[in-house]
RNA sequence: GCCCAGUUAGCUCAGUUGGUUAGAGUACUUCCUUGACAUGGAAGGGGUCAGAGGUUCGAAUCCUCUACUGGGCACCA
């Protein structure tokens, strides 16, 4: 019974009972149906690594809502859980974790490594999918894939072969990020650049003596010549083979060709001419260190010059930087160069220079180019499709603001390092046959004398020679390699052709949205248009939808190290987990940031306790009633049943235009609203005056308009709080009889409303304003004199119109109800009561008789004050409707409008006025 | 340096194609525990819509510039 209904909404068990419903009803489980439209997402995996935070909960929300949404339409809906095996990230907590017992992956070796990053994945991996169901995520689970699983790997290894065959995938010894922490190269967009202070040393490069070889450092020094170059690593001259110099530079036109005695080494080095070098910048001469820096690489490779490695894969200085700098720190090395330099009074000057710095995104060390044997994914021909796709519009992104970025990526994109040198991943499907080879040891290079074997398994034996010694390749993929492939991936891609026609992955591919944050637009989104379309031959969904990040209550990125997390299970622990989506929806407005403060999450709790006793109320009436979802009262209705319903039409209407363009921000307050301020704060006491009187067919009226409205809101709310809705739903079925056991009556499979076309109208609306605007008008006065609340008042009107007239006349009873009002006198011309206080709405003059009560004072400052503001709209419309400009240009309509408003106006300012008079 | 977004009440944000006195929530003031709800109700105070200029009968809204904030991209050693 409603009244043994709890008073507060208590959401932790009503949570965890309605998630296992769902669960044992499998309502969350799609298959394939022929003539049934699907509607699919596929979530963005989440980091075995992970535990749920607040960006979580803010995507995995927005997709629940989107999937809720859809099935109450009627669409077939499929949401696709899964993790991804976060390559570096995870190896480097598995890593991090080993330390602190003792050990590490170098003594473990390869083999007993990755059975421990498995161990962990086993152990810790499925957290934050377990996360996920507090929040009540209507995922399908037992479609959960993950990355490394047999399905995503075979994909993986597919998708490798088959691009190496096409001559997409190459092996280069190029300039690669290397992430000398991780050990492991990276690829272009893995590197974030931050701007810092940094210092720019100038240093005298002495000219070596023209035509003679210097035998000797002491002779070139006497030649007093040199050039000054200026660097921000100078560390790296050691590895310097040239210095150049802008072709056209007049400066340097005489030294062009000639030799430099590169100090503190005994190597003399080329002076030449390159057009990459920018003559207004620093002294215009550049020293080049091919195998440490981008720009030197080119210029290396366009003047034919060596590279001389002297930092290598640790950060440390190799023996080729000379003796004395071998086997330091590279940042050892600089201050060791820089002093050295000084004391041979080579150092000049040394400014503050600010320049980024690329670091690791995942461990932020800072990133040294260097270089070595990799693997690369040729991207110019897939980025062109990629652009081509977006541009047609059959790929858009929501907000459209981020269709340009993502064009201007890819059309500047280089080709794609796939190879990283960690463990945890999937192995790159290339063997050698190093049968003929010498053994290969330890972190040396494999030499095999047979071409790589590229394929799906690993071969017996080589092609070639017959040997059978054979080593796959010790590097894995690129973890976004396999995320890339995702949206096919998880439905068994790729699957044999007599496979395919039955297959989930026609029926689901491609999908319909891809929720995400912005960070990884270029990583994951782009790579996943550019695979879909080379593999599918299809875009992976129609629509991107980009939501902001969680940032705390002063704009800063929630962080760890800041100690400025909310932790999501926390909330949803404290408010209810329908609370923590409400506030994560409400400002989740498409692309942009929200700041998130405990505020929130009271405000949005505050909400379901609202919904709660509102629905409590409802239940309150509902004996002997019997309703069906959709059943409207016939009974001739009130005035506040047709202004309801126009009100919730509309409703209906604005939110599934919103929920439609992704607003989901805008669909959660206008629902808010409705429901708040306006079927509760009037509707609902409305609705008192006929379910506390005696008339039965009345009540039942009520009733029925009441639990209408209700449900409607019910079922528009529930893709956002899922839970609450579910649970007042089903009281409310069961107190109207209409629930059987075996008939799954649940919210999530009813439908979404649908405005119908009522009698209800604007002028219902226009009706029920004005009947408000005199309540509030009441109400003020009470306030403002301070007539206790449990005293009632009468009341006396004027009205000349006919109309407002009847409408005043025929709901006197709501009048009285919600202003406190015994009785109401109403006339044309009646005179002003004594000891009243007065207010206009209208035209419709209003007195309220407060002998005893009124404070005479008071009143007149009151008046005077409300005259005054008429007085400026009187003003504001006279200046409006005198100027010619106005009347003929402006529409007729709003000409009509203003002269109402001046009589309107000006009638008011008369009454008041008249009424300040007869105080005295 | 280039590009994008933002700047509205103390705080967090709405404000549809330009058109009543620019709205919520929160905070603040006053009153109220009335038969849904004090996690509530009623009423009130609070804004030169970042600044300047322009278009227009009319600008928070459209255009230009400036300032600040955030983001993306590229970086010259």
């Amino acid at each position: 019974m409603a009244v043994e209904i709890s008073k507060v909404y208590e959401p932790r068990s009503v949570e965890e009972k309605w998630y296992e419903f769902w669960l044992k009803n499998k309502l969350f489980s799609c298959k394939v149906e022929k003539g049934k439209k699907p509607f699919t997402i596929v979530i963005p995996p989440p980091n075995v690594t992970g535990s749920l935070h607040m960006g979580h909960a803010l995507n995995n929300t927005l997709q629940d809502i989107i999937i809720r949404y859809q099935k109450m339409r009627g669409f077939n809906t499929l949401w696709v859980p899964g993790t991804d095996h976060g390559g570096i990230a995870t190896q480097n907590v598995v890593e991090k974790l080993l330390l602190s017992q003792g050990t590490n992956r170098q003594d473990m070796g390869r083999e007993k490594f990755v059975e421990r990053m498995w161990q962990w994945r086993r152990e810790s991996g499925d957290t934050i999918l377990n996360q996920l169901k507090k929040l009540g995520c209507s995922l399908d689970w037992d479609r959960t894939r993950f990355t490394m699983d047999e399905v995503c790997s075979r994909a993986v290894v597919f998708a490798f072969v088959n691009l190496y065959n096409r001559g997409l995938i190459y092996r280069g010894k190029r300039l690669v990020n290397w992430c000398p922490h991780c050990q492991t190269a990276l690829s272009d967009i893995e590197v974030e650049h931050e701007e810092e202070i940094g210092k720019l040393w100038h240093i005298k490069y002495p000219l070596a003596e023209n035509g003679k070889q210097p035998k000797s450092a002491k002779k070139s020094k006497k030649s007093g010549e040199y050039v000054i170059v200026a660097t921000t690593r100078p560390e790296t001259m050691l590895g310097d083979t040239a210095v150049a110099v802008h072709p056209d530079d007049k400066r340097y036109k005489k030294i062009i060709g000639g030799k430099i005695r590169l100090p503190l080494t005994d190597r003399e080095i080329p002076v030449v001419a390159d057009e990459a070098v920018d003559p207004t910048f620093g002294t215009g001469a550049v020293k080049v260190t091919p195998a440490h820096d981008p720009v030197d690489f080119d210029i290396a490779a366009r003047q034919k010059l060596p590279h001389i490695v002297v930092i290598d894969y640790q950060g440390k200085m190799t023996p080729k930087a000379g003796d004395s700098y071998a086997g330091l720190d590279r940042y050892e090395a600089r201050k060791k160069v820089l002093h050295d330099l000084e004391t041979q009074g080579l150092l000049l000057e040394t400014a503050d220079h600010p320049h980024s710095i690329g670091h690791c995104y995942r461990c932020n060390s800072v990133i040294e180019p260097l270089v070595s044997e990799q693997w690369f994914l040729k991207v110019e021909e897939m980025s062109r499709k990629a652009m081509q796709v977006v541009e047609e519009g059959k790929v858009k992104f929501y907000p459209e603001s981020w269709k340009k970025p993502y064009l201007l990526w890819l059309e500047n994109l280089r080709d794609w390092c796939i190879s990283r040198q960690i463990w945890w991943g999937h192995r790159i499907p290339v063997y050698y046959c190093v049968s003929k080879s010498s053994k290969s040891g330890k972190d040396k290079p494999i030499k095999s004398n047979c071409p790589p074997i590229v394929a799906h398994e690993m071969p017996k034996k080589c092609p070639k020679c017959k040997g059978t010694n054979i080593v796959q390749d010790p590097d894995v993929l690129d973890t976004w390699f396999s995320s890339a492939l995702w949206p096919f991936s998880v439905f068994g891609w790729p699957k044999k052709e007599e496979e395919f026609s039955s297959s989930d992955l026609e029926y689901f591919y491609p999908t319909n949205v891809l929720v995400t944050g912005h960070e990884i637009l270029y990583l994951w989104v782009a790579r996943m248009i550019q695979m879909g379309l080379e593999f599918m031959g299809d875009v992976p969904y129609s629509d991107v939808f980009i939501h902001g990040m969680v940032r705390d209550k002063f704009g800063k990125k929630m962080s760890k190290s800041l100690g400025n997390v909310i932790d999501p299970l926390e909330v949803m622990g404290k408010y209810g987990a329908d609370a923590l989506r409400f506030s994560l929806t409400q400002s989740a407005a498409p692309g942009r940031d929200m700041q998130l403060a405990e505020d929130s999450f009271v405000g949005a709790r505050n909400f379901t306790n609202k919904l709660w006793n509102a629905s409590r109320f409802v239940f309150m009436h509902l004996q002997n009633v019997t309703w069906q979802p959709g059943f409207m009262a016939v009974w001739p209705l009130d005035l506040c049943d047709m202004w309801i319903l126009a009100e919730y039409r509309l409703l209906v209407n604005k939110v599934t235009d919103a929920m439609n363009k992704y607003n989901i921000d805008e669909a959660a307050r206008l629902i808010y609203d409705f429901f708040w301020s306006k079927y509760c704060d009037w509707y609902i006491e409305l609705a008192k005056i006929r379910l506390m009187g005696s008339n039965e067919r009345n009540k039942k009226t009520a009733v029925s308009m009441l639990i209408e409205i209700l449900s409607g809101v019910l079922r528009l709310l529930h893709p956002i709080m899922p839970f609450i809705t579910e649970e007042i739903w089903s009281i409310l079925i069961e107190l109207t009889g209409l629930k059987s056991p075996d008939q799954l009556v649940t919210i999530m499979t009813s439908s979404w409303p649908v405005a119908e076309k009522e009698k209800a109208s604007s002028k219902d609306v226009e009706d029920m304003n004005l009947l408000q605007n005199i309540i509030i008008s009441v109400r003020t006065i009470r306030s403002e004199m301070r007539v206790p609340p449990g005293k009632k008042i009468n009341m006396v009107m004027n009205i000349i119109s006919p109309r407002q007239m009847k409408i005043v006349a025929d709901h006197l009873d709501y009048i009285k109800a919600l202003a406190g009002v015994e009785n109401i006198l109403t006339g044309q011309r009646l005179k002003r009561p004594a000891q009243s206080a007065v207010s206009v709405v209208s035209e419709i003059e209003i007195f309220v008789p407060l002998a005893g009560l009124i404070d005479i004072e008071k009143e007149k400052q009151r008046l005077v004050k409300e005259i005054q503001s008429t007085e400026v709209e009187v003003e504001r419309c006279n200046k409006n409707l005198s100027n010619q400009s106005f009347v003929q240009k402006a529409p007729k309509k709003e000409v009509e409008r203003m002269k109402n408003r001046l009589i309107e106006a000006k009638v008011k300012k008369e009454r008041l006025q008249e009424s300040v008079k007869s105080l005295e």
